[in-house]
DNA sequence: TTGAAAGCGATACCAG
DNA sequence: CTGGTATCGCTTTCAA
């Protein structure tokens, strides 16, 4: 591997200088520039990323901790940031966390010995108190997905309430009384916040949701169809199901159509996310737009903007996002 | 942050000895290894990846090269290759490549910069030769999902011509006789090795397939939506489509039924991938099973076995996959 | 079994 | 403008 000393060797002149032509620095001559940078070129110098990383302290890259990349909804959160990453010429480390606080825990702890300044982290499984304290000592540190009062800056987050309310609300206007709900058992700390918009809104309007027709599974096309096994052998009724994501959704759709159900015009369903797969199924999904890739370049754009303290640092926006209605096929008016 | 220094001191030994500790070397007396030990745990010591990295000229990590991780297929490659990286504690560097020549180019490159010796690349822009070179170059260079002859124990590769040869004997031996296939005019160099399966097949059965009967689009969900409008628009008469992956099946199908074709009633289709959405599809999606992260996994241990150039490395085992049929619902038998 | 010291490649300060 | 050089944190001979 060729090195600055060779470059400096070849044209004449001290590393310090090569050096400087390297990060645009001041102080050297247009023509020696000029010289030293044909001369790494028709050698095909590449600068040491570690050596820099060992004097400067700092790893330009940005790291991600992510749950499971073949999940769309994660690979959405690392597109948007790869979005923000190969912009600014920054690289992503990736690292799953899979929802075990060991696993997350161990993520974060190699970034760190990788020195990464800027972190964008999906955690469900760590403590607020964890999360803090890495916030504390990692200047990018930021939270993607998540809501924590005392880092709230650090934070990029959705509006869950208001996710699991609209979706009530939609089926409540459309004249369904019966429901059940599909959630995850899997922890992800927005899953509660999302029932609480749902039940508050039912409440509002009279009406009520048995505890027995609330149903927890797996977030995925499997786990819907789990649910609604369940559901169905509780002899349970209902006219619509609020899913905790599409995958979910997707799946419960499969599972009512095996039972000879059909969707909607037997039973509504609505998903939450917007995915691809939202708009695969047949018919297509009314669901809740969740702008996840938005949402992962603005913490992107954020870890950037922290670990340079530079400029008027208070600047606190609000991080928060909102979800917004997507009407599909798949929510029958009864009105 | 901590060094190896601040260790030796606390330890009253050298910085050395430390090193030693840290690497499981040997020549350390067990006390003094346990003593050592325990500071390293109480300090919360980190070795700096970089110094390490600056020494050995080597990076433990994989480096991973792909063109989008929101396509579920590639996000696959990716979690496969996580899978290997996560149990040998060597950790992923994201660089989308986009079937770009110049992306590709330039995510390699990047690499190298990092000095990555164990490298899984799913390039489609890059042309042989260019591959070639960077595998001479690079000891743990692996090609994912890409075959070229001279390099081809650096190969992971699957048997494009057998997929698509299964796919026209499928819906051959359901009785079709019309076809239309659905291409990618992206630059995946596995396109036209699956045609030629299909042809093979149908000229073998003396079943024609007409130019006209072949249209191009983009390998994903709308993409099949424009094919198949396409397709209908020139008034083309076919009872069997097939398609390059999936999400075109999956888009093709919608378009369909927008237009009041049945699936399979009026119209057989046939994917190839089996990913999520094939299963999300109503009806299901009959299919190709394309054991992509598997040869993920292979990929990355075949990189990693590489790049240590101990053993009998001659060993070249053929990395050829073969897919599989996958019946589910979309094609009818007319027999 | 241990320690001293020479680098690895690049940066940045201090002289000139 | 340019060059010399200490330094970053760690590994690895070579001596002791």
């Amino acid at each position: 591997m060729i090195t600055i000393k060779d470059i400096a060797k070849a044209a004449g002149v001290s590393p310090a200088s090569v050096s400087r032509v390297i990060n645009n620095g001041p102080k050297v001559g247009s023509k020696t520039r000029e010289r030293i940078k044909t001369i790494m070129q028709e050698m095909g110098y590449q600068p040491n990323v570690h050596a820099q990383a060992l004097n400067t302290q700092q790893n330009e890259a940005i790291g991600i901790v992510l749950a499971d990349l073949t999940d769309p909804f994660f690979a959405a959160m690392a597109h948007g940031i790869e979005q923000v990453a190969s912009r600014k010429n920054v690289q992503i480390f990736m690292n799953s966390g899979a929802f075990k606080q060991h696993t997350e825990m161990k993520a974060i702890e190699t970034l760190r010995e990788h020195r990464y300044t800027n972190m964008v982290v999906n955690s469900a499984a760590l403590s607020d108190d964890q999360l803090i304290k890495f916030a504390e000592s990692i200047p990018g540190f930021v939270l993607l997905n998540r809501y924590i009062e005392k880092i709230k800056s650090r934070c990029v987050w959705l509006d869950e309430y208001m996710c699991g309310h609209m979706m009530a609300q939609h089926i409540g206007e459309k004249g369904h009384k019966q429901m059940a709900v599909l959630l995850t058992d899997e922890i992800r700390p927005n899953t509660q916040e999302r029932l609480r918009g749902m039940v508050d809104y039912f409440t509002a309007q009279d009406i009520t949701l048995p505890d027995t027709n609330i149903e927890y599974s797996y977030a995925s096309y499997e786990g819907g169809e789990i649910a609604v096994q369940n559901l169905l052998a509780k002899g349970i009724n209902f006219t619509a199901l609020l899913c905790y994501n599409d995958a979910m959704a997707v799946g419960a759709i499969s599972m009512f159509k095996a039972h000879g159900l059909r969707v909607p015009e037997d039973i509504s369903v609505i998903g939450c996310d917007n995915l691809i797969l939202a708009k695969c199924s047949i018919p297509k999904l009314t669901t809740i737009n969740v702008p996840i890739e938005q949402m992962a370049k603005k913490a992107a754009e954020l870890s950037l903007k922290l670990a340079k303290p530079r400029l008027e640092q208070n600047i606190i926006e609000e991080q928060k996002f909102t979800p917004s209605l997507v009407e599909r096929g798949t929510v029958k008016d009864i009105t």
